[in-house]
DNA sequence: GCATTATTTCGATAATAGTCGAAATATAAA
DNA sequence: TTTATATTTCGACTATTATCGAAATAATGC
């Protein structure tokens, strides 16, 4: 990953409701969320909770998909884990514990 | 590390300019990096680099610490591996593959 | 003290992000 | 074919961030 694209996904995630909504779609895995999920966990305005996953979208980081009235959000795992690595292995080289590498 | 705490020190990352700095420091180790440094590498105005680096320091992230006429920036490691192990273990636990576990 | 070097602070401006109600769109169900 | 549900888009506003020249501060050497 470059550097730029990861400052991009980095400033996505640097906000505590899309950190927040990142952690919750993490643990939903494959399955994802549907919108409204999101949306009773995280207890904000529809239009504000839009605007925040809209900005996911921009960065490529989550993924919609409709079903019938629902739009389910996954993250995509190998952006997100593009952007661990290049966190952990370029930009961080030889700064990583031995515990975090094992985690 | 709380959610908050790290939703701070990922927005102070998710820029280009910082997260280039933040590159230059992990390598320049303990030894730090002059603002001069920096900026030679960065070739920005010192105003604008200056308000980086102020950033950096209010997350806690970056440390400043004088040598004569010279201001000297490390990274706070400890909180930067805290920051790793919240995205790694707490944030993005089982999503990890094999080889970043490695890294 | 005065000039030099290193860096910040100030001040102004432009750009981006955050918030949220109201209206619009998409789909399904009655 | 109307009503209900899920979600987004619009619009307006406020707040934060980014940029950078000019002036200020801090330390050193003459």
């Amino acid at each position: 990953m470059e550097l730029d694209k990861a400052a991009i996904c980095l400033a996505k995630l640097g906000n505590p409701a899309r950190l927040a909504m990142f952690r919750l779609l993490v643990k939903a895995g494959d399955e994802g969320l549907a919108v409204g999920d999101i949306q009773k966990e995280l207890d904000m305005p529809h239009s504000t909770l839009s605007h925040h996953i809209a900005h996911m979208i921009t960065s490529g980081l989550l993924i919609q998909s409709r079903e019938g009235r629902v739009l389910r959000c996954r993250l995509d795992y190998q952006l997100t884990q593009d952007l661990l690595d290049y966190l952990m292995k370029d930009c961080c080289k030889g700064l990583l514990s031995e515990e975090t590498a094992a985690a």
